[in-house]
DNA sequence: ATTATCTATAGATCTATAGATAATGC
DNA sequence: ATTATCTATAGATCTATAGATAATGC
């Protein structure tokens, strides 16, 4: 009854195109124009061009542009959140510390990797504008959520007081999006990166040096744990 | 034989639409709608009904949509490198940790007072691979050299061979750009965030606290008469 | 006469739909 | 029969130009 999708079909105009789904390969052509030039700036021919395509073969495959737009979108958050639950419920010996380090590189390795920097199309504002965002609204909700939670946990009580759960996840997850600048300036963002964004993140919660140490080299360890993990 | 612009021509439609010159009233509502939806994904049209224009009459002041973009960006960055010149021909008792923290204060403050978040236009994918980009491409190259070179007469050889001049005043200006962060994210961007933001620039070219003190209080000072300059 | 607007519109997109077609699989 | 493409095109923009017009200033 599903459907059997990577049957061949008519060939394209355009001979090879690779061996990823079609799917996917728009998916990339689309990521990486939108990036580049903007999403409202890229036309559909554009895309279909990029990935060898006639313009409206892409309706086979996407009922609109904002479609396509939705499910980049989804993809720069959606491999956290999934794991948020996880890491929330570890348990001792490892300490709320441990679990805000361990989101944090999470997260950094899910922004640093994510094909064509996909992390920017959240902040650009024809995107945000979309009607595709609202899904990623409530995504990026959840994390902002987490971060506040797991800060919380860690903050003193003036700390929390003074600044606000709500905010104290929002500047959070700020400090980690850093990764999307220094792709944009054209840096690799690697481990090295994660650890100095996952310590700043600790240190905002108020987390003193040896806490911090602490916290790295747990979080380091599980956080393998977290990679082989299938996405889906 | 200079065209006495400011004369009343034929009436709007709409009859008024504030005492400000047109010319300003277009750019003022492009910026808005360039960086709240962005700039391919705000049409013509919606820039001349913001003002309370015909679409067409916009052509009278600009050439085409590129030159009001040119324009807009023209104006995030052309305040602070007028000064550039001015600011590193201080001369002692004034140092070179006054010297650049002074351009990060300025810098700043223009972009902290810049109407509408202008500073975001230059981060936009369809704005900088518009022709527009061209020239601001040129001033900003012009700032990231002051930087540099002021940074470099600060740091001592070590990191100025380790960082490469060029890059420390790349960082530099990326540093100062954090303000147009803090205004996307709807914080005001007061003298406060210009401290924070110039002791941080010291500190990348490795003075010390003491200096640092040093240069943030003469530059304080020098600062207002920067303040009062007439910007043409 | 000069200025700043207006109306009307050409020409170039751009998105999305309808319906045809060239492959393979059963 | 099913799948993934194709061709053709409708309808809705969007930018920019041409030429008319309603004010004021001299």
């Amino acid at each position: 009854m599903t459907p059997r999708r990577g049957r061949p079909g008519r060939p394209r105009h355009i001979a090879y195109g690779g061996d990823a789904p079609p799917r996917e390969q728009i998916l990339h052509a689309a990521a990486r124009l939108f990036v580049g030039r903007g999403f409202a700036a890229t036309s559909t021919r554009e895309i279909a061009d990029a990935v060898g395509i006639r313009q409206a073969s892409l309706y086979y495959h996407f009922a609109n542009k904002d479609e396509i737009l939705a499910e980049l979108l989804e993809r720069s958050v959606r491999p956290t959140v999934d794991k948020i639950d996880k890491i929330e419920q570890l348990v001792p010996p490892e300490t709320h510390e441990t679990a805000l380090y361990l989101l944090a590189l999470v997260d950094v390795r899910t922004l640093a990797t994510a094909p064509n920097n996909i992390g920017v199309l959240s902040r650009l504002p024809d995107v945000t504008s979309s009607a595709a965002f609202e899904q990623f609204r409530n995504d990026r909700s959840e994390l902002v959520d987490a971060y506040g939670r797991l800060g919380a946990s860690i903050a003193r009580a003036t700390i929390v007081d003074l600044v606000g759960r709500r905010s104290l996840g929002e500047m959070l997850v700020q400090v980690v999006d850093t990764v999307i600048n220094v792709r944009c300036a054209g840096e690799p963002a690697g481990p090295r990166m994660a650890e100095a964004v996952a310590t700043t993140c600790l240190r905002m919660c108020g987390s003193d040096d040896q806490q911090i140490m602490a916290a790295s080299s747990a979080a380091t360890q599980l956080l393998e744990a977290f990679h082989d993990e299938p996405l889906h």
